[in-house]
DNA sequence: CATCGTTGTTCCAACGATGTAAAGACCCGG
DNA sequence: CCGGGTCTTTACATCGTTGGAACAACGATG
């Protein structure tokens, strides 16, 4: 592989003529400019960029740490910020900790200082004492602790609130919620919002009605709707804190022969795209996954740029209106 | 943050005998040994990954090129790879093709020599001068184009025919498949699976019951499915030739109230997790992916640590069976 | 024609780690 | 007490790149 060395001496210059070529120095003449170039051409000379990082003392990388790829949330959401470090010549090294306070902070001692730039992250277990970082930071959603890390999106409360506030207005009295949880910041979150559309609609909050949920998967959401359709007064309506409960919970409640929504109508989190494909489609808050990607890496590179101290992000949602909560 | 010089001075002696140290190197005297660990406790010392790599000539990442992070199928696999690099040391850069072939060069070319040890590619439209690989490589899956790269995969000719055989055992006569594409190897294994299996049981080739799909995501299933339906004598089961094609089909039956298995019965491919909770489950060729990735990596390690020369791999498969192809 | 400022180029050091070779310490037998 | 081998440590060069200083070339200025 051709290196600075072997183009210079191709073009008959120095190595730095050659690097101040390639990095687009403006004071180089026009005959050694043109040499130069061909030289490159000739080579396929390719930056190292180990040995240009080494020297610049950064390392062209970011770290995201996040559950899991499995998560459809977390998938579309890792897609997403690739395609924007990419604007910024960042590469993402991905980092799994399936949840777990084990899991997370390996995570975190894995990412050095020396291999990455700045890292995206999305706790779940972490405590304050984790948060002594090596790098520069953001933290994707809520977390229950208080650190000096900025964060990047939704309103959670504001958004379970249109969710619930959706469901009242749609006639329902016995609404439940699926996904509470005694660490995640985002659940005490949308837990707080439901409580209060129920509270602004003079609807009880009524403690059989919330179902926590230690993992928010498909299979946890059918375990949480079994127990809520077990109840001598099952729910009329059900929101669930994301995408995944919520189709558990409208399997959950197929296999019971109780359909949805005419006798009982669900609202996810998360916007997955599998919702919208969904017997029935899923009613579902979506969060501007795009714009979270976009400010997480944004913040970050300003942040390693300047060293600025950068406020939070709230980005945008929605509710997508789909079946599962209007008869078809 | 401390490097090995700080380490060193710290502990009185040279910067070569601390290296020694970390490295494992046999040949330091216990008092020095002892006193180089105390040493790189207190400064906490991490190695520069970068630096070390520049020297090794490595890089310590190997390169994952798959369509797209928000494809089930491929974040479920993206998260075993993450997973089985980890054993190896490895990290895992993705990029996402997006399914192009421009997408496909252009990732390429980003791995540079420098940039990863070696890569996992799943591609689609290469062809076959754009296998000029700087780095040692596995293929996922077929390729249309015979190039000299050792693949990681399932038989996809036989799991096809599996999957079609399980619906003539249940008496449909009427199979269509969804999923035909003119340069995906896959594709052309998989029809060829789906052919021969009707070959067997006597059955007609039926060249409308065969639709393509140029893209293999949930709308395309469900276009495909319309067209099916629009049938003068539509089908009365169906082989999608992956599991987003089979929900967006399911969900296309759905909407003309055409019910799932009794008046059609659908087979995936590929078990995404989705499939499990779909209304009704689908039933889905399940490659191991697990089996994939941990093969996939094993190789290239093995590659890159010997240069040998080494085979294809072919992992195993086996047919879920669930409620789309019987009766609740 | 000496001086100056601008422009263009080269040389050298440095980033942090490791391989090599050679020097130093140590122990043994003679 | 010396020669010779075995441990143990060190100095130095090196990986490929870039920042900075030094230097060279040049036309313009006084």
């Amino acid at each position: 592989m051709a290196t600075l060395k072997d183009v210079a001496r191709l073009a008959g210059v120095s190595v730095k003529t050659v690097s101040n070529v390639v990095n687009g120095y403006s004071f180089v003449k026009p005959d050694n400019r043109r040499r130069v170039e061909e030289a490159l051409e000739a080579t396929g000379y390719r930056p190292n960029l180990g040995a240009r990082n080494l020297r610049r003392g950064r390392t062209g990388f970011i770290a995201l740490v996040l559950p899991e790829l499995s998560i459809p949330y977390f998938a579309e959401l890792a897609g997403l910020v690739i395609a924007a470090a990419q604007e910024h010549e960042w590469n993402v090294l991905i980092e799994q900790t399936f949840g777990t306070l084990a899991g997370e902070r390996s995570a975190l001692a894995a990412l050095g200082p020396h291999l990455v730039d700045a890292a995206i992250l999305s706790p779940e277990a972490l405590q304050v004492d984790d948060f002594q970082l090596p790098v520069p930071a953001v933290l994707l959603g809520e977390h229950a602790v208080d650190v000096p890390i900025s964060r990047v999106g939704i309103d959670n409360v504001a958004a379970a609130q249109a969710a619930v506030r959706h469901l009242v207005s749609l006639g329902h009295q016995r609404i439940a919620a699926i996904g509470a949880h005694p660490h995640r910041g985002t659940a005490a979150l949308r837990l707080e919002g439901y409580r209060r559309a129920l509270a602004e609609a003079d609807l009880p909050f009524v403690d059989e009605l919330v179902v926590p949920a230690l993992n928010y998967h498909r299979a946890d959401g059918a375990a949480a709707m079994r127990s809520l359709l077990d109840l001598r007064n099952p729910p009329d309506a059900v929101f669930c804190f994301n995408d995944l409960l919520a189709i558990g919970a409208m399997r959950a409640a197929a296999e019971r022969f109780v359909r949805v929504p005419s006798d009982l109508a669900v609202v996810g989190f998360d916007n997955n795209e599998e919702s919208v494909y969904s017997s029935p489609s899923l009613t579902s808050v979506a969060p501007d996954k795009a714009a979270i990607a976009q400010a997480a890496v944004d913040l970050l590179h300003r942040r390693v740029e300047s060293s600025e101290f950068l406020e939070n992000v709230e980005t945008p949602f929605s509710l997508q209106v789909r079946e599962s909560t209007v008869a078809r």
